[in-house]
DNA sequence: CGTGTCAATTGACATAGTGTAAAGTTAAGA
DNA sequence: TCTTAACTTTACACTATGTCAATTGACACG
């Protein structure tokens, strides 16, 4: 009986994504998603009240599809500060470009917007916690360079890891992928890492 | 004779740049400039042909008012390629306060407007040039890290410095101007420069 | 003193997008 | 057969950008 309902949904979320990915975030109007949905533009508002709110769900959608939270559980075999901070610049670094669009469009409105910028809020707020972590493991360690306190090292590399940046290097710079991820390894561990007490 | 018509035109221009400032680059409507200028929404379409030159001429005026040129000129003093990094950070870090909200409304819009892209990139396409001048320096003191090369040096450079990371890190993260300039020296100077090398 | 010109004003209008509202259609199920 | 839920169609309100035409007021020139 609700199969049919939960069909319709999953379609719109489904068509959001792909517009999203596809457009880059940009010019996606509500008309747009349900033409390709297959459905007509007043049916969206029977599912989502606004475009915020689709945008939000798109992007739990998507968390749970990608499942960034398995991904994330490979922080459990890592057995040190800097093996967390490589899994996780891996991690993340791959997952960016399949969220880019839908992110970018979240980042654009999340200023004029309540909701979406507490709904990103509440999505990077877990990857600032990942970022705590290492840098905790990296004090811990007693690797963590001594220019840095921990606070400090954590906005900063939590920072490091933002999209805008990977937007930066990838689609402006044009380095690849790897590279980017290559290249961020490189900075962080440089930064933050102090090499000389690495065993 | 063109003396009031400038005059006019400056004040779009001032209006322009304060709300802009004052409400972060966000809600500002040619409604509100006009408003704020004393004169009809529809007077500031005799001076600029759309709300994207409006903006683009402003960026000009800031820069021209501000005189990031001769900001800019302090790199003559410099006589290594820390000191040029260091001046860099210095000027760059103390300017971006002064032209947040417009840098933000154009980095919202260029996405979509290819005047706003191609202003923006000709404006930071100096920036760019001092950062690449800043690698070459420091490699041709032999100083750069090994693990750079120059161009992907600049590109990192560049985007570490980027607008997005000043707004995270000081507007997000709470961090003072002079906490920002202290920190990204740090972070800089870490990943680029060899110190062991420095004299 | 008239006349042209330029800046600016007023009001109307086109367009695009979001969001609301109401009435009608279709299909499945009790 | 009657009801309900999902969806459609049509219409409208609102906001913002941008265009157009007719008008006003000031100032300079002959």
């Amino acid at each position: 009986m609700s199969s049919k309902k939960i069909d319709t949904r999953t379609r719109i979320l489904e068509a959001t994504w792909h517009l999203m990915e596809q457009r880059r975030g940009q010019g996606v109007s509500m008309g747009d998603i349900a033409k390709a949905a297959g459905i007509s533009r007043q049916a969206l508002y029977l599912h989502f009240d606004s475009r915020t709110e689709l945008m939000i769900a798109t992007v739990n959608y998507v968390d749970e599809v990608k499942g960034l939270n398995e991904r994330l559980e490979q922080f459990q075999e890592a057995t040190s500060g800097v093996d967390l901070l490589d899994i996780c610049v891996d991690v993340w670094g791959n997952h960016i470009p399949e969220i880019y669009g839908l992110a970018k469009a979240l980042l654009n409105t999340r200023d004029t917007d309540e909701a979406t910028a507490a709904a990103w809020n509440s999505c990077m707020g877990c990857l600032h916690d990942v970022c705590q972590n290492i840098i905790e493991a990296l004090d811990e360690e007693k690797i963590l360079a001594a220019k840095w306190s921990r606070s400090e090292a954590t906005e900063m590399l939590y920072t490091m890891i933002s999209i805008h940046n990977w937007e930066q290097l990838t689609l402006e710079s044009g380095w690849t992928t790897a590279q980017y991820i290559s290249r961020m390894k490189v900075l962080l561990r440089s930064t933050l890492v102090d090499e000389s007490k690495v065993s």
